[in-house]
DNA sequence: CTAATAGTGTCTCTGAGACACTATGTG
DNA sequence: CACATAGTGTCTCAGAGACACTATTAG
């Protein structure tokens, strides 16, 4: 067993009655005790390389975005198993797993319609300067906030709450909250 | 057997020492005596309905793109269970074969890097509204010729051969080839 | 008041596209 | 020569980004 001890991502095998994205869901939500705020097929890897024994060994992979935790987050014991690392910090992976975070990041990164999932890593209403923290943290550069105040909200799927966000030392930020877009066409997998 | 005797795409199952690319290149070969030039991961399907008879049923499925036949090109007898369709008068396809076809093009159209990829429909050297006509086929609308010159040459990918296209009945065009470019990260699939 | 961020106005620069123009082949 | 397409020059417009400025809160 040359990968025990090491990390690994969550995941495990597919059901007969179970959709792919339900196997991904299912597995991850057992993991993290909690839904992800979105969820998408990323590649699937079948390298020949991945099989031991003669046993084939495909993996789907799957990546998923978690907001900020509301108010009941880890209502159970937290799992000893279970941990999370920053992308920048990533532990020594078992299997191909590295190779897998990595392509996840990059897909992070270069997912064009990123602007309609970076809010999921938030929570339900959030001001245009959390917005901004979660794309300058994924740019990995500081974004002007004046250009990104104007870009953000000429998408058109922001929602001015009505609501500020008050108790800093500074003028209240307004509240916005993330129109329900078109979802991608399924493609029933 | 309610799809008998509808199209189906080419494809099969994989085998153990094989690896997912692997497959799809060799059963796509299989059907159409000749390599694609580009072949890349589309997306996998796994919806519980594809699967009959309590058996469970995943589809890794993968897109191409063919080149203009070179000099040798049908050598063998036309096997009548292969055929090429149009895009836009595809025949009903079995199982959910239709969807992914459709999928598949969307993924065409969307490439960011479409620009590529787009002279693999080519052959080893063309001229320039060659290219264009690619570009025009898949976008579905004219481009202008003065403004595609300038962004395809700014690419910086394409290579003057120094030869030219007579025959026609105006000015000659140059030929150009297609600069080998950094493939993407591979992915070991 | 000061400090700090929210939010607005506006300039510049770059790339896409429209389109007039010149170049060079065949018939 | 006419004609058709190759290839160049240049204008306009829209969006990204830089950055000065005003607004409004806490302390």
């Amino acid at each position: 067993m040359p990968f025990r001890g090491l990390w690994a991502l969550p995941g495990g095998p597919t059901q007969w009655d179970e959709t792919l994205t339900g196997t991904a869901l299912r597995t991850l939500v057992s993991a993290v005790q909690r839904a992800p705020g979105y969820l998408e097929q990323l590649y699937s890897f079948g390298g020949i390389e991945r099989s031991a024994n003669a046993q084939r060994l495909v993996t789907i992979a799957y990546w998923a975005l978690y907001g900020e935790s509301g108010s009941a987050d880890g209502q159970g014991q937290p799992d000893p198993n279970v941990a999370w690392f920053s992308a920048d910090a990533l532990p020594e992976l078992a299997f191909d797993h590295a190779e897998i975070a990595d392509y996840a990041l990059a897909r992070l990164r270069s997912k064009t319609e990123y602007a309609a999932v970076a809010h999921r890593f938030l929570g339900e209403t959030f001001t245009l300067a959390r917005l901004r923290s979660v794309h300058e943290a994924v740019r990995g550069r500081p974004v002007d906030p004046a250009n990104f105040r104007r870009q953000a909200l000429a998408q058109g799927n922001l929602i001015d709450t009505g609501l500020v966000e008050t108790g800093a030392a500074h003028r209240p930020a307004r509240l916005y909250r993330f129109a329900a877009a078109a979802e991608p066409p399924a493609a029933s997998a």
